[in-house]
DNA sequence: CTGAAAGCGCTAACAC
DNA sequence: GTGTTAGCGCTTTCAG
């Protein structure tokens, strides 16, 4: 079936089966060159070449190699994102969102994970320079140590999401965790509470919350967070388990904001559980508006948060940083909106 | 800073600041070989001229340009992912599962998302394909016309998972989805019900759901089953509102098997709200035992999927036929269980 | 509008 | 153990 092509040395290059574009050159009766301007440059070529080129790759079944045409342009087509974990937790939604963005662009979404690990996070920004990503998305603001260096001095485009703090390395999307404890605070200590406490994890972003909501608190005058933490993805059975913890420890304990609607969830069933009414003897704060804190067995007041379009914004950030568009608002600050429902 | 590298002609090759092995084989006066030794086939190395070639490299901060390693060599050290979405879904600790893994032996993950569009995914195959991946991990067993037979030829490994159906194109890891309707259709009758409604997406999956739940409830002799649809990926809102159509359309339906545990929870809530008792007047099944149906409140009887087991599987089946071991145990159904609970 | 030629930065025989 | 030498399959000046 292999068209020869003029074998000038007794051996054919190379029998592998992959088509190569020099082969759709050949049956199509022109240059190397053309082929690749046809797909790279298709403006520049002849609608009749153009028509004879594109039969020859279809005849031929052909699929460019864009490791070889990576490497020949030096841009990759792949950008990076790094996460934590995707299950159970409301980074998969931005993710989704980011992937639509790139890939009608062209671009690729390679994935990593660091299961709350900054260090594996290091390994991987790494690994992702290796194969000359063209971008990073990046978890969070905070890293380990001398990543912020090596990403700015390689001059990759980073985006940091689901923050706005500390500085960013160059861009930014996402709220303020700080601000969102404050927000919980505020809005805990208008309802008239006094004597708060607080369920989460410990990685950085939910002590950034935490302390916001301290903040708030003592700026108040009022006694201080009783806490309980969980490990980090936290879920239903740890906001049960840390409810049950902390009211032991801390039984006068009237309103407590949770890291995330999941552990708000798990919280509320073990207070019915115990016999406690929420919101009358505790009431309960959760965190990102999940799907089930609307729903109305749970009914979770909340602080609402879009990581559709964080993953949306992310994206646009990155695709006109990459093609040169001006990149204002490369710093920004989404928000986040008190959701008042029956648990709080 | 660069240190000179011998300049025949009058302009250097090029200017860009990436460090070339070159380099590195410059300063720590050696070959550019045993620089790539040194990454390939450290063992192949004398120890000091290991330590020499390394200190010469994080001396320069050197990161190999995979992109030019896996073209000289035709291994890119990728393999893709292909899933309908993350967001609320399943798929996203099969992923997290499936990252691990790979990443443990060096490989990285590729991600795209079809949005439950076979031409999304036929697409995004061919741009991997591009990428020269070393393997698709492919979500289910149906497909866009052609991707078969393209996949095939192609002789890279696939696996698909979440599925056991129709043939394999290649490895496949998951249950069987008739199965699973099969397994809620009998703990339904044993409970003894006898008329039967169906709430879910009508993608290829969660159809093969249903007719595995019709043929048995058939095999009974029993009355044909009442379906509601849903568009993919289900929410809880849509368990909701699929159950007060359902009812509106069945009103003597007794027991109602769902697409998920979320649609399955929309519905207990629903039937909450309009005052009908689970499993009394209404009983429900769900599919997947997420967190959320073992929780007190919901309590959802459902079916067990592992979804972590099919991503190390996948993974472990990929990584040993990509070392060349035998890859027996190339079809795995991994089943599932039904978790007895409180709706049904 | 098209072709020729020089690499992109690395791997992999093959010699020594 | 290490060095030499061909490529891998493209993109991209530069001519024409």
């Amino acid at each position: 079936m292999k068209t020869s092509r003029s074998m000038p040395t007794l051996t054919p290059k190379k029998a592998h089966g992959n088509i190569r574009m020099q082969d759709v050159a050949d049956i199509a009766g022109v240059s190397l060159a053309t082929v690749s301007r046809v797909f790279n440059y298709p403006h520049l070529v002849k609608p009749e070449t153009l028509a004879v080129v594109r039969s020859a790759c279809d005849k031929l079944n052909y699929v460019p190699n864009m490791l070889a045409g990576s490497l020949a342009s030096n841009r990759s087509g792949i950008v990076a994102a790094i996460v934590p974990t995707l299950a159970n937790s409301f980074f998969s939604e931005t993710i989704d969102a980011l992937s639509v963005t790139l890939t009608q662009q062209g671009y690729q979404l390679l994935l990593g994970h660091t299961f709350y690990c900054p260090d594996n996070e290091k390994k991987l920004v790494s690994a992702f320079m290796g194969r000359r990503v063209e971008g990073f998305v990046l978890t969070g603001g905070e890293h380990a140590r001398g990543l912020r260096t090596t990403l700015k001095k390689s001059g990759i485009p980073v985006i940091e999401v689901w923050d706005t703090e500390p500085k960013p390395i160059d861009m930014m999307v996402g709220f303020s965790h700080t601000e969102v404890g404050r927000q919980a605070a505020r809005y805990l200590i208008a309802k008239g509470h006094t004597s708060f406490g607080f369920i989460g994890s410990a990685h950085l972003r939910s002590t950034r919350r935490l302390v916001g909501f301290q903040e708030v608190i003592h700026e108040h005058g009022l006694s201080d967070v009783v806490i309980q933490n969980t490990q980090p993805p936290s879920s239903v059975a740890d906001g049960a388990d840390g409810l049950q913890a902390l009211l032991e420890r801390a039984p006068d304990v009237s309103a407590i904001f949770c890291g995330s609607d999941m552990v708000a969830a798990g919280a509320q069933f073990q207070c019915w559980r115990m016999g406690y009414r929420v919101p009358e003897h505790i009431a309960l704060m959760g965190f990102s508006d999940m799907p089930i804190a609307g729903e109305k067995a749970a009914n979770l007041t909340t602080l609402r948060v879009d990581g559709v379009a964080i993953g949306e914004h992310a994206g646009n950030m990155l695709l006109s940083r990459l093609s040169g568009t001006n990149d204002h608002g490369s710093h920004i600050d989404l928000g986040t909106t008190v959701i008042a429902r029956a648990s709080a």
